[in-house]
DNA sequence: GTCTACATAGAAAGCGCTTGCTGTCGCGTC
DNA sequence: GACGCGACAGCAAGCGCTTTCTATGTAGAC
């Protein structure tokens, strides 16, 4: 029914050892040889059946790609570099590898799943990208089924997550704190000092992070925080709608309100539009990240750029092996201030 | 060094074979045995070796899911959507499968490779989203791999991709004809008579059928076209942008522009912007897909809104063999006309 | 008390491939 | 002219699992 190796040597007059030869092409084979059995795989269309020779072979061809939520352009972006990276077809590598992209939706028990079923699949590496969760009991989990995934020979590679030390895996962080203190800082510049914070889901190192930056900035210059201008939500445009009418709510005369991510700054300028707050005259907003539509916002929106695209394609190189990883097996990679049109000096 | 079957049976002091039989949980086992087998599976911390199953059984849990683009929403959300269907890790269905998300990047080449490896790797099932290219080589082989793949036992289902009869593939297909058609009838039904049209790349079935769409309407109500009125590029915002400068450049009493997409729009709407045109005083715009930023561009976006998550969901039913096929092996699904505020009668 | 039937466990034969080792040539070397 | 060696090709032993077929024990059935 379906053609084997062997089929394909009967045809070619060959041994099935010197057919896996050429196809592996690790292993001299002479010239006509080779031709003869490529010939006879043409002829009888002939596909390798993967998991017979990765059981063979003891390796896989597999990539995994962990993302919180795929249909979220900051994990699209970043998917898409590593797997540009790491071999597909038409990537810049060599070999046929498949990218796993899993989807964990931000739930601590699908994460460890996945990373069962990867290795299961004995995958030939593993980027996760995205923040963690801080729980300390799903670290712990993840931690040792990260080791194991390291000690069975599979790269780990983290992209925009904290190290994880003690692990073998190679962790590309991004500066979340540091950006999120330079743009509370440029708010403060412009004058603002009743600011209020969509941060995040909590229990995540991104949200925290992000959090921590702005409460630096405030503090550094001695603006004490009220409670009330910080609201915790998911990282989509509904809740930095909800979360914005909210923080009017708690305190009307508020001047800035900075997003934890750009698509709930874009639920927040719906709210404040709503509310009839002109951007940035009444109120200023910004995000993080930079995603492209956020220079399609009007006005175009302040935030904090982070290279998805030059990270995931980093990270996509390092587990592959194609790249040196950075000393210390960690990197922090820095966001950058992009201001635009959507803050601006308070009572315009 | 690594746990394979055979040292959990000998932990637990059974066959092999018992161990598999409750590991798959298809066969009579008594609870006595199962819990003494589970048990050494634990402690062992032993993972099967999926490469191994799957050779042995025939069968693969991997379930493949073609993509142009997997950074742009669109594909994400119909990604999202299929995976959450076909039964990873939390998804609604039972057993344990890998969503594989194949970024073709639009190229032919790709498609047909990454079908290659999804068939090499015996794959449970393929979803192929998003348009087809119209290159009739390229078709012809695509159908054939399709073929292949059906007949492997692979189950083929199309999200928003043109049927190809013959290939034994099920289509959801978007009526992206009838949508283009009922957007533009809304701009002439508004009043107005010069429309530009920034299509997306020629030779691909979504970009003719919308085109065709925007024709049949014009037909309809007697407007003959000027070719200077429609401009071809690619399914992004920088596309939009450059086109819509050329529409501008070549006939400036545009009235109203259509686009492609929703990204597409969104450069429309900032080449218009800088041009000094308002939005829809001075020419109305309008997209299509309507992702979820759509309703955040200033004004926000009149498009057809394209059940995705709907549809993506019933391609991942359809591809686990969990709903019944449309009858004939295609289902046509409708767009939704979203009349928002970037579109009004012409001269304000 | 013997017989049939069912529930459960094991033996063993692969699944289709890779690869270490073992030939077998043909040719250059002394 | 015998020998050594390099270049190929084949043999065969698995890789770790599933599954058919068979064996065993036990419980009803008569």
């Amino acid at each position: 029914m379906t053609v084997t190796l062997a089929d394909v040597a009967a045809r070619a007059q060959v041994s099935p050892a010197t057919v896996s030869r050429v196809l592996n092409g690790n292993y001299p084979v002479a010239a006509s040889t080779r031709e003869r059995v490529l010939k006879a795989v043409d002829e009888l269309d002939y596909v390798l059946n993967g998991p017979a020779s990765a059981l063979a072979a003891a390796t896989s061809d597999l990539v995994g790609i962990l993302v919180n939520d795929i249909a979220d352009p900051f994990f699209g972006i970043m998917a898409s570099a590593i797997q540009s990276e790491i071999g597909g077809p038409g990537g810049r590598a060599g070999g046929e590898r498949l990218a796993v992209v899993c989807n964990t939706g931000g739930s601590p028990e699908r994460e460890l799943t996945y990373l069962t079923l990867l290795q299961r699949q004995r995958a030939a590496a593993v980027v996760l990208t995205g923040g963690a969760i801080e729980d300390a009991q799903h670290k712990a989990a993840m931690d040792a089924k990260l080791r194991k995934l390291a000690d069975a020979g599979t790269r780990v590679v983290l992209c925009g997550r904290p190290q994880a030390p003690e692990t073998g895996a190679i962790a590309l962080t991004f500066d979340n704190r540091g950006g999120g203190q330079e743009l509370t800082e440029h708010l403060i510049r412009l004058g603002h000092r009743r600011l209020g914070y969509i941060a995040g889901p909590e229990e995540r190192t991104t949200t925290r992070d992000r959090l921590e930056g702005h409460r630096d900035a405030l503090a550094a210059h001695g603006i004490e925080e009220d409670p009330r201008w910080t609201v915790h939500g998911r990282y989509d445009r509904r809740s930095g709608y909800e979360a914005t009418l909210e923080l009017l709510r708690r305190d009307p005369s508020l001047t800035a309100v900075v997003a934890a991510n750009d698509s709930v700054a874009l639920g927040a300028c719906a709210a404040l539009r709503e509310s009839g707050r002109r951007i940035p005259d009444d109120v200023s907003v910004a995000g993080f990240d930079d995603l492209p539509f956020s220079i399609d916002a009007v006005p175009a929106l302040t935030t904090v750029r982070l290279p998805l695209t030059e990270a995931g394609a980093r990270a996509g190189r390092i587990a592959m092996g194609r790249e040196e990883p950075p000393p210390g097996g960690i990197a922090s990679v820095r966001g950058e201030l992009m201001v635009r049109g959507s803050t601006a000096g308070p009572r315009g």
